[in-house]
DNA sequence: ACAAAACCCTAGCAGGAAACCGGAGTATAC
DNA sequence: GTATACTCCGGTTTCCTGCTAGGGTTTTGT
C-alpha cells in the first residue's frame, strides 16, 4: 500500500465536496454545517479549512453569516494540489529532500529514483483528476442508486 | 509525496542489494557484515532479514559460517515483493481495508477508488523494477562516475 | 456601541506505529 | 563441546497523526 490515504486528506476532500455542490449559489458554507454533514470533528475541520485557505484552494468570510467557499471552480482545483496543499510537500522540499537524504551514497540515490518514479505515476493519477469530477462521478453513482431502488 | 519510502524499506533493499551482488557466490553474508557495509543498525536489520525469510526472499543459514542468502536469482524478485513482505500488505487485507473502510458512505467510496487508482499506478512501476534491475543500475552509475573521476 | 457569530492562531495531549536495543535460546561448523 | 551466528520475544524511545483546548480577531445585526 505504497499510496495512503490520511484521515486528513479523506476529511478535507469530504469537505471540499460540499463546497463544490453549492459553489454556484455563491453562498458560504459554515463549518459547522460541513462538520454536521460529513461526521468531521469541527475543530479539527477548522484547521484543515485553515491550510487550504492559506494554500489558496478556498476563500473565508469572517463574521456573522460568514463560512467558506472555493476560490476557484471546481474544474480548475486538481486532487494532487489539494494533497499537495494538507500533506505539505512544496515540490521544493520534497525535490531536496529526496535528492539529498540519500545521494551520499550510490545504492540509496538509486532507490530514491525508483521511488520518486513510482511517486510521479501516483502523482499523474491525482493530477488528471479534478473537484469536478468527482461531483460527475458521485452524481453518476447517486443517479444509478435511485434506479436501483426502484 | 503520497509514495513515501519507509526507512525499513530502504534498509531492506540495501541489504538485498548486498546479497545480490555476492549471489552466484553461494556464500551467506552475515548480518554483521551487511549493517556494517550499508550502516545498518545490526539488531534492527535482523527483525527485517527475518521477515524477509518468512516471506520467502532470503533464506538464512544457522550457526557458524553461517547468514543469509537471496532464496532465488535476483531476476525474479520484484520491488513490489519487497516492501509487500516488509509493510506487511497481503492483498486481501489491503483490499478490504480500502473497501470497506468507507463505502458506508458514497463520497467516501469514491474518494477510495481513486485513491486506489493512484496506488495501482506505483504499485505498477514496483512491479516492474526486479533487484537485477537495480543492480545494473548501480553497476551502470559506477562505471559512469569511474570515467569522470579520470 | 455592543454582543453574537464565525473565523484565526498556537499549544499541547493521547494513542499508536516505527525504529531500535537486549537477553536467553537454538542450530551448525569445526 | 565450544564458538559462532541466527531466532524468538519483549522492552524502550522517538515521532507522527488525529484530536482537543483556549484564547484572539473580524464582521454582522440591532
Amino acid at each position: 500500500m505504497p499510496v495512503e490515504l490520511s484521515c486528513k486528506s479523506e476529511y478535507a476532500l469530504l469537505a471540499l465536496l460540499e463546497l463544490a455542490a453549492v459553489y454556484t449559489s455563491k453562498e458560504p458554507l459554515q463549518i459547522r454545517q460541513i462538520s454536521a454533514q460529513q461526521h468531521i470533528p469541527d475543530r479539527y475541520l477548522e484547521q484543515l479549512l485553515a491550510t487550504l485557505r492559506r494554500g489558496g484552494i478556498v476563500r473565508s468570510q469572517r463574521g456573522a453569516k460568514g463560512g467558506y467557499l472555493l476560490a476557484r471552480e471546481p474544474r480548475k482545483i486538481t486532487l494532487l494540489e489539494i494533497v499537495a496543499c494538507l500533506e505539505g510537500f512544496d515540490a521544493q522540499t520534497k525535490e531536496q529532500e529526496d535528492a539529498t537524504k540519500f545521494t551520499k551514497t550510490l545504492e540509496g540515490g538509486i532507490i530514491a529514483e525508483v521511488w520518486q518514479e513510482a511517486d510521479q505515476a501516483a502523482k499523474t493519477i491525482l493530477q488528471n483528476y479534478t473537484l469536478q469530477d468527482l461531483c460527475d462521478r458521485r452524481d453518476a453513482r447517486q443517479q444509478l442508486d435511485l434506479m436501483y431502488y426502484i
